[in-house]
DNA sequence: GCCCAGGTGGGTA
DNA sequence: TACCCACATGGG
């Protein structure tokens, strides 16, 4: 298989910031409970309501199933979208205890196509959380593509940024060996590299890993 | 004060 | 299919 052009993406990525082993979080539940959260959300409003959840307990499907609903939109405040998101949460954990007795290891034991379609049945579950849970909860390789990677990748000029979901996440895995360390590594790596430009207000192409690889940068030499 | 952030669902043409 | 809008907080 050609991997070409994304492998020397990856590279320089990697070599750039090293392995980050995603996903910041400390159990398989927690990263259903942050890709939930993070929808159309800064991470570090996330944080302060996972934090929340850790000191009330309320990190497993049995402690938000019970958990009453103003009880919880207060826990998730920071997150933002808090009324949605409880709604979201709790949908997940009532299928979650009607369909695999309360385990998430077991919605996630199905092939990846089955376990992808019924994830994206979901209400408040779409193509980005539902790949952010197969890949970063189940350990399977379900290429995830995100807001970073429409910018990132349409910067370099491998895509167009606004082509469907389902296009560009073939894009990716039509062209990679589906091993789910390595999309781990690459959707990691992608955000790192966005979020550090972004932080220092800079455009992508500065102080960038990828100059090399980048039509944009070489045009302003 | 204004803009944006690791989306999703519902409605309309 | 392609737009539009609601949903809400916190940081730059």
């Amino acid at each position: 298989m050609s991997t070409a052009p994304l492998q020397p993406v990856f590279d320089r990525l990697l070599a750039h910031f090293g392995p980050l082993h995603w996903w910041p979080a400390e159990s398989p539940f927690e990263v259903v409970i942050g890709a939930i959260l993070t929808q159309n959300t800064a991470w570090t409003n996330v944080e302060k309501a996972i934090v929340n959840l850790r000191r009330a307990e309320a990190l497993t499907p049995k402690a938000l199933r019970g958990a009453p609903r103003a009880q919880l939109e207060e826990w998730i405040h920071p997150a933002g979208f808090f009324r949605q998101k409880a709604e979201r949460l709790q949908l997940f954990v009532d299928y979650l205890f009607d369909h695999h007795d309360g385990d998430l290891g077991r919605l996630l034991a199905a092939p990846l196509p089955e376990a992808r379609r019924e994830l994206l049945a979901l209400k408040g579950v779409g193509p980005e959380t539902a790949d952010s849970i197969l890949l970063y909860a189940g350990g399977l390789p379900s290429f995830v593509v995100d807001a970073y990677t429409r910018r990132l990748f349409s910067r370099l000029g491998l895509l167009d940024a606004t082509a469907p979901y389902e296009s560009i996440r073939a894009f990716f895995m039509e062209r990679l060996p589906a091993e789910s360390d390595l999309f781990n590594e690459y959707h990691a790596l992608i955000v790192e590299q966005c979020k550090q430009l972004c932080r220092k207000r800079q455009p992508l192409c500065a102080d960038c890993p990828l100059q090399e690889l980048c039509p944009f940068a070489k045009s302003q030499q």
